[in-house]
DNA sequence: GGGGAACCGGACCGACCCGTCCGCTTCAGG
DNA sequence: CCTGAAGCGGACGGGTCGGTCCGGTTCCCC
């Protein structure tokens, strides 16, 4: 299987490929979603003119850092469909959210505004993934009515965003937890 | 009293003062904090000389404004200081500070980031009106022990933030009522 | 190991933006 | 009204950044 739908890579230019993905990653986790092409290809150890071959703008390079990140939640997701207790799935859920916002707090936002299609996608299938999990939350009387997942996800981000400019680096937590009692019925 | 410590402006020149702070609050709430001065200037309706005259640098326009901001947050939180239900002030200043956070989502975010002295003196006063009022509350069993007015500041503007890519325009109410049940003992 | 394609990277272009400067305009007091 | 000072605004400089391009290099396959 696997998806060979493009010619596979040259090894050098795979490696580079794969540098530029870990780099960007980084280089958005840490300075936001403006940081400079040049400030990503440095730290890939690339000249730039590399990065837009392989994405022909930065939006497209912002969408498959996103996208991995998106599959990431995706894949954690639905293991968590299978957890039999309701309410403990729900609670994993936003713990697992919250620690992925908070290895990149750019990265609600960031979801939120991307417009590639590769993004919306991600974000659709992760929704729907997430709101079984909070309907079977709530007929387990684990939650309040009247939610749903891009709620839920508002409130995670914003609740790490807040933390951002904690003064104490585990403020987030309380934080979450403010949400997380916030949200039973 | 009053403070003629410069020179009056002339009438023009305060027209135009007046004018480019009202466009200047306009378009960092609308637009974010990094809207051109150019932009400013159109809507102000003035060259973008005449911005810089009257503020040596971008960062000091932003100062003003947000000090405007922080002194009106500060009247009315020290009114709420008299209201006698210290649960219902406290209430109250959320729902204030959620409608000034409502009207410019960057609000929260300038005041963090800003390191301007004005900015930093502003919110230092009104960190201090805010904590009484979070004592009091708690004292009268209406608030979780463990908060501060950077503690709610944070979460109050973050589901404001939340709020500005929801679907409906009410949705804010929604997110603010969970941040306010969080934060119960 | 040799040839050709794939790939690299930095020079380059245009757009944008902050902040300065100066010739011209407008105000206000006498 | 007249004059000088205050004010104005657009041209300009310096810098950054996204995106293009091409001469030279590296890899892969035969």
């Amino acid at each position: 299987m696997g998806s060979p739908e493009t010619t596979a890579l040259r090894a050098d230019a795979q490696r580079n490929l794969d540098r530029i993905l870990a780099a960007a990653a980084d280089a958005f986790a840490e300075l936001g979603p403006d940081v400079s092409i040049d400030e990503i290809a440095r730290r890939a150890g690339v000249g730039h003119g590399t990065v837009f071959r392989r994405f022909p703008t930065k939006d497209a390079l912002r969408a498959a850092v996103l996208r991995r990140r998106l599959d990431e939640l995706l894949e954690r997701s639905r293991a968590l469909l299978a957890e039999p207790d309701a309410g403990a799935a729900f609670e994993e859920l936003i713990w697992v959210a919250a620690e992925s916002c908070r290895r990149d707090r750019f990265l609600f936002e960031g979801v939120e505004t991307c417009a590639e299609l590769e993004v919306t996608e991600g974000k659709q299938e992760l929704h729907e993934t997430v709101d079984r999990l909070i309907r079977r939350a709530r007929r387990a009387g684990a939650v309040r009515a009247g939610l749903d997942a891009r709620d839920v996800g508002a409130l995670v981000g914003a609740a790490i965003q807040a933390a951002a400019h904690a003064e104490r680096d585990e403020d987030w937590r309380r934080y979450v937890q403010v949400v997380l009692v916030g949200l039973r019925p």
